[in-house]
DNA sequence: GAATACATTAGTAAGTGACGCAACTTTAAA
DNA sequence: TTTAAAGTTGCGTCACTTACTAATGTATTC
């Protein structure tokens, strides 16, 4: 079961976004995606899912770009997964098609609500990235 | 992210396996096949890759078929998910090409931990298929 | 009003999942 | 000992999804 790496670009740049956060200074698309190594053009549909809910700010037009919707501390994995994939994460197959297929759906319901509250203990901080020394190595890229 | 139908598969076979796990008796894939609604060939497939680990066992020829390999009281879920999907459920990209990368995926990874560990609680008992009356509609054919 | 940056939508190419099929092997029963 | 019922294995394939690219639209600032 892959986690889509749509969700995985959105912690990484929610993670980003939470770097800065208490500056609140604006970050352009480009420069999120050069920092994620991802490709601009993708990263901005990305955002575009996470700011109906609220999780990122947009700002249009010139010296525009995003900004994180709320304090970080505010904002677990379960809320960025759930903006990119909707409340069930695990899906299973809603149809009841054999004699044990109710019974073995309910069971991974549980399963995915444990996963869900595990996610939601998970905060955010805990994703932004160490600080990298101005002139270190960066250890990060390929 | 979708479980795999494969995994679902799975968990109603061993269900329904585990129906007569007390009575010893053989059961055919056909039979094993029309009673959760899947197709024959696709459910061998699975009972293939149930039978190396132990949870299963054949029985060729004449008058063969399947047996639970244990008492349905010692298997859990997350063991027949890992004979189906390998001990990593969740999996992540690897590759760190990213500043935050890094941390996601270890984020993801305890995520992963906490759902085995909700998974190796859920029994297989508990997906046994309660008994239908014989003469009670089939409510469970779509 | 021109430049800049986000927004939206359509298109596409590669990969994966869920099967179907066919040839082979094993074994109980006649 | 033959036969037929069953599991075993591997290949093929079709459709769907994902991860992008690209082009065009829209808002904001200077």
């Amino acid at each position: 079961m892959r986690l889509p790496l749509k969700t995985e670009y959105a912690c990484q740049v929610m993670a980003q976004l939470a770097k800065t956060y208490a500056t609140g200074e604006v970050r352009r698309v480009e420069e999120l995606a050069t920092a994620e190594g991802l490709s601009p053009n993708y990263l901005v549909q990305i955002l575009t899912q996470l700011r109906p809910v609220g999780l990122v700010v947009s700002k249009r037009g010139k010296n525009g770009g995003y900004l994180l919707g709320r304090a970080p501390e505010t904002i677990s994995l379960a809320e960025i997964a759930g903006a990119m994939e909707g409340d069930i994460l695990i899906e299973t197959s809603n149809g009841i098609i054999g004699m044990s297929s109710e019974k073995v759906n309910q069971a991974w319901a549980r399963a995915n609500q444990e996963l869900q509250s595990a996610l939601s203990e998970i905060c955010l901080t805990e994703l932004i990235p160490d600080d990298v020394e101005p002139n270190s190595p960066q250890d990060w890229v390929i």
